[in-house]
DNA sequence: GCATTCCGCTACGCGTCGTAGCGTAACACC
DNA sequence: GGTGTTACGCTACGACGCGTAGCGGAATGC
């Protein structure tokens, strides 16, 4: 657990944590996953390369995973969804700048260690849910409004409710499809296969033969 | 990796390797991390509850990783593609009882533990995607041959590089949803979510407002 | 018999996580 | 400026896991 940035109001008396041993650890964290990947990087080498003691990464986090989970998140903020006036070309764009994210080192190894240890901690579960899924979801729900706006996609027939099943599904299924290719099959990403998908994602099964 | 099964010719000379050793491995592997978790399932502790010395366990797997992909492997094997008669329902089927598998956790944990090793570990990478990959396209390539020979779906226009793109692709969106949807968004796959992936998976987006 | 290979056992080196306890530094409050 | 409180760096440590070495003995083929 984040100890910093879960506590709302910190303790007013006593010495002030340190931003700049904040930013340090994060920053360590991040060129550290790069360089080593998730196994090679250890809290000790991270106080290290942070210049602070490794008691003090501990203060902060409870655990390394939820330190990575941290670390991680603001490359992932760093998508954004171009409005390039199409849909089509809107999913091909954000698959192909998701795609190139997870090429990556920090974010593919350390992305799929997180998610190996919350399938066991509760904690860390919420945390990505969080940072990694509910934040993201945010491109979707604005390019279906974009679309629906041009008229590209029909508006929502029932409440908020159906639209917010709705924005879930496509997301699981972008995001599952570019995570799968990318981490599991371990094959390669390039536009010709992010168009072939928009393809099926717009038009169908039976309509991805031609 | 897995010096049994990747030789194909066993040395004739010396004592034999014992196969209730392997069974015995390979059960107490997946009981442990169906009770333990990736994290708390030690290579001490396998060995002791199959009955075994530990450095047998090394004799036959180089290391942890590769012992549980071998464990987990004959799990997803027991995928099978029921013949509904019809594609939708296919599919449908499919993703249940490929989101029941994972809700087992020697499935979950092991899986993505195992994938996040890969990502620095190209021996496991080829191993993955012969045994978690490469054995479970069949599935697609049996749904699709039924579908086309059902008329549900066009046959191939290209040559079998184009079907063979083609089911790449299906099955990472497929396999991928599933996975994002079940490991990483954490929300449930029960009949209901099937029913509406089927419906934008052979309808495409504009198809999933009604 | 003999060579070969496996097995169980004990012990060990190595690295990592995460914690304890100390003296000291930096703040808030009066 | 003094005082209490909290953070910090440092050192050391306990616990535990991986993976290996080396032994005597058991099971096979020749």
């Amino acid at each position: 657990m984040v100890r910093t940035m879960t506590a709302p109001s910190r303790p007013r008396r006593g010495r002030p944590r340190s931003p700049e041993a904040d930013r340090a650890i994060l920053d360590a964290t991040r060129s550290a996953l790069v360089e080593l990947g998730w196994r090679k990087v250890t809290m000790g080498l991270i106080a290290e390369r942070a210049g602070v003691a490794k008691t003090t990464l501990y203060r902060r986090w409870a655990s390394k995973s939820e330190l990575v989970v941290d670390a991680v998140s603001v490359v992932f903020d760093e998508l954004h969804l171009p409005d390039s006036g199409s849909l089509r070309t809107d999913i091909e764009d954000v698959v192909l700048a998701f795609a190139e994210l997870l090429r990556r080192p920090e974010a593919k190894s350390a992305l799929m260690a997180v998610v190996a240890e919350a399938t066991t901690e509760p904690v860390l579960r919420a945390k990505i849910k969080e940072i990694l899924v509910g934040r993201q979801k945010r491109l979707v729900v604005l390019g279906r409004q974009r679309a629906q706006a041009r008229g590209e996609l029909p508006p929502d027939p029932g409440g908020p409710e159906q639209a917010s099943r709705a924005v879930d599904l496509i997301f699981d299924v972008i995001a599952g499809a570019v995570v799968h290719r990318s981490l599991i099959s371990t094959e390669p990403i390039d536009r010709e296969w992010a168009q072939r998908f928009t393809n099926l994602l717009l038009g169908g099964l039976p309509a991805t033969s031609e």
